[in-house]
DNA sequence: AAAGACGTCCAATCAGCGAT
DNA sequence: ATCGCTGATTGGACGTCTTT
């Protein structure tokens, strides 16, 4: 028995960047490199104090809003079974049935605990023998602005996603996101794809896998909780459509101000977005959005360096670039006094 | 049993940097 | 010019638990 915890510890944070003589320049200075900070409940975290507040608690999160959503693809065999186009995956399939040699199959052909290459080998080559190949090929949001196709079928590909797929077919673009992300990168976890996401779409880090909220759920349904649509038709007064309620919610997830503002939240769960204040005010932001949208899937003449989840993309669709900026400015003249917000005092 | 979720861990590769 | 080191990036393997 050790007794009862009378105090806590102190506990003191800090990182250093740098070169290893500027890391050390500053370990030597006088003045002190530590931030000190309490921990909190519930969880108690040993981490400084968050800068700011979180969402406000009348948010809602996205997968409340849009009930259906699952992480993206994960072949285990990108080389193998994504292709840029149907003829080529068709050829290498062929090519793996007959044991042909080619160094895009070197992954199929090897076996791991959860894969058996003889085995899929076979249920590939009976899939060519019965003319079927080709109803498991299906398109691919693989990185962002990189659309291929991918063979959908079990013995391949580690989890190809049925219903996700099924949602894909109903549903004209898809919102990907991310649940969580442990990086000190700036927060950019948001795109809206044409096709079913990669699990690395966002970000290869399996700590920070893509997701994707269709706007249709598998059946064809619009992909939105019954609660929150009342909710926003009765604002509204009218009926809203599963495009508009989504360009909505993209009027605020794809705004760097809004990224910035809440990365701290960010990183530990789904991002929150609040209902509209009126009819106004939802019109407005699903003009917005829709024009992200249409941004993300205009050709990129822009020569601008910019970063999508963790990565950097040398080239941006003018559109999106304009409807970025119409966004943060609409989200500022919206929420500036969050902007506001002061971060808590914290000792030194 | 299969599919899904969600972590840890790993290997190959590459870039930056200071030292040799 | 090369070497060793750190750390990030990338694509993947797989354990474990939950849900279907």
């Amino acid at each position: 028995d050790h007794g009862e915890l009378v105090e806590a510890a102190t506990l003191r944070y800090a990182r250093l960047f740098g070169s290893r003589s500027e890391k050390l320049a500053r370990l030597a200075e006088r003045r002190p490199v530590f931030q000190r900070f309490r921990t909190e409940e519930p969880h108690l975290v040993f981490e400084p104090a968050r800068e700011r507040s979180g969402f406000p608690p009348d948010w809602i999160a996205l997968d409340e809003w849009m009930p259906y959503h699952q992480e993206g693809i994960q072949t285990n065999r990108d080389q193998a079974i994504i292709a840029p186009d149907v003829d080529t995956l068709r050829e290498r399939m062929k090519r793996f049935a007959e044991g042909v040699d080619d160094p895009a199959l070197e992954r199929a052909r090897t076996p791991s605990g959860h894969y058996d290459p003889a085995r899929a080998r076979e249920a590939i080559a009976s899939l060519i023998a019965r003319g079927e190949l080709e109803q498991y090929i299906f398109p691919i949001a693989y990185r962002p602005f990189d659309d291929r196709v991918f063979l959908a079928h079990p013995s391949v590909c580690h989890r190809p996603r049925k219903r996700l797929l099924e949602s894909g077919e109903h549903s004209e673009f898809i919102l990907v996101s991310v649940r969580k992300d442990r990086g000190i990168a700036a927060y950019r976890h948001f795109a809206i794809t044409r096709f079913i996401p990669d699990n690395s779409y966002l970000s290869p880090r399996s700590s920070c896998r893509s997701r994707a909220f269709p706007i249709k759920d598998p059946v064809g349904n619009a992909n939105f909780s019954a609660t929150c649509v009342e909710a926003v038709e009765s604002i509204v007064g009218e009926r809203v459509s599963a495009e508009e309620l989504a360009c909505y919610l993209v009027s605020y997830l794809a705004s760097e101000r809004y990224q910035d503002r809440f990365a701290d939240s960010l990183r530990h769960d789904y991002p929150k977005i609040p209902l509209p204040r009126g009819r106004e005010n939802f019109q407005q932001r699903v003009s917005i959005g829709e024009r992200i949208k249409e941004g993300f899937f205009a050709p990129q003449p822009l020569d601008m360096e910019w970063t999508l989840g963790h990565h950097p993309l040398k080239a941006k669709s003018a559109v999106l670039e304009l409807a970025h900026r119409e966004c943060d400015a609409y989200f500022e003249s919206e929420w500036g006094s969050l902007l506001e917000d002061q971060p808590p005092e914290s000792a030194t």
